[in-house]
DNA sequence: TATATAATACCGACCGGTCGTTATGTTATA
DNA sequence: TATAACATAACGACCGGTCGGTATTATATA
């Protein structure tokens, strides 16, 4: 094996692992330690690819995010009409909200800190509000093809952005509280309800 | 002073600078002398009075979370109608969310160790479980007393409660990213004009 | 092609410091 | 005087990060 690929794997296999023990035990509780143990390598090999454990963190929520925005555009830009989209979304998500604890830990991991670590703050805020765009986009799209009311697209945008977060929180704090996946299903279903266009208007 | 006096005095005084050291810099940045130090006693008296820094937060969580709830019932008890005790709520919540960086920092520290330590998970569960039973009891008295369509109690309460710690978690995050007052009144509105009776129907 | 040199990738013992907790001593109240 | 209410100092575990050294691979030289 040549330099570069063994290089990578040891990389990601930090990162990989480094996901794992922030997702479940939180980032403060993990030590680098640990994470080079289950990693298979050595803490040498950790700071050799890495200045420190802040930056393995800042980098793994970098991607993480960027992989949802991506997730995010492509759902809203293949969806027929708006509403659609939104139950789109919706169904996207909910195998998510459902059994994948470890994505719900890291995003857990990165509320805690956002508001507490300015680096964290900074890497987190620039995808959110563009999550908002692409929601409040969303909703201009529905308005100006007609299945949408005249709705305020931020206002509601936000919303949107809001009620999956705080579905998040909930799934992750309690996953057998409700059945989360049918809640955010009849969720979206209830807004598109209110916001729908309502023809005998 | 007597001896309860002074007894009760530190008490307090440590459990008030520990709700704005866990509020502000969270629950393992903050240190048991940290506390003691801004609190004005030794660690002395922090172990005479608790058994452990963990002590300390669950009693504080648990307190918190009951004033939550008497404050829950009250304004859903006074509420003449379901829509006007749900924008009595929003009303209540918008200076919480708009200027109260305390609440909302002790709010994200119980999210991020109710996931992960046992002892806070089961201190947060239930009543968060209760929360979802006021909401959906309000529902329930709204379709009751005419006022609400035929939605489902249960899940309109969820999503109720999911969009609050939703926008409190952004709000905290983000404090200057939206005029979150302003998306948490609109946001009530716009649900319940999808949840309110259609008299036409 | 064989060998020397250099650069890359990695190892693991160790350091400085922090943190929660405890053991022991001191003061105020009953 | 006895006990409750504190203060002080120290302990021991742990943790992020460093550093001297070692393989492993790449490159230059002959």
């Amino acid at each position: 094996m040549n330099n570069t690929q063994r290089s990578t794997q040891t990389r990601t296999a930090i990162l990989d692992e480094a996901t794992r023990c922030f997702a479940s035990e939180g980032y403060d509780a993990t030590g680098v330690a640990e994470i080079c143990e289950k990693a298979g390598v050595s803490k040498g090999a950790f700071y050799y690819h890495f200045d420190s454990k802040e930056t393995v963190f800042l980098e793994l929520i970098d991607s993480w995010l960027k992989n949802l925005e991506v997730t995010l555009q492509s759902v809203v830009s293949q969806s027929e009409t708006v509403p659609t989209g939104l139950l789109d979304m919706a169904g996207r998500l909910q195998p998510v909200i459902e059994h994948n604890q470890e994505i719900l830990g890291l995003f857990l991991e990165l509320w805690s800190h956002a508001s507490r670590n300015e680096k964290v703050r900074s890497a987190t805020i620039a995808p959110y509000r563009r999550y908002q765009e692409i929601f409040a986009g969303l909703v201009r799209r529905g308005i100006a093809e007609g299945t949408l009311g005249e709705v305020d697209p931020i206002i509601t945008g936000q919303l949107l952005l809001s009620l999956s977060s705080g579905l998040f929180l909930q799934a992750s704090m309690d996953p057998t509280g409700a059945d989360w996946g049918k809640v955010l299903h009849n969720s979206i279903d209830l807004i598109l309800k209110g916001i729908e266009r309502k023809d005998e208007k």
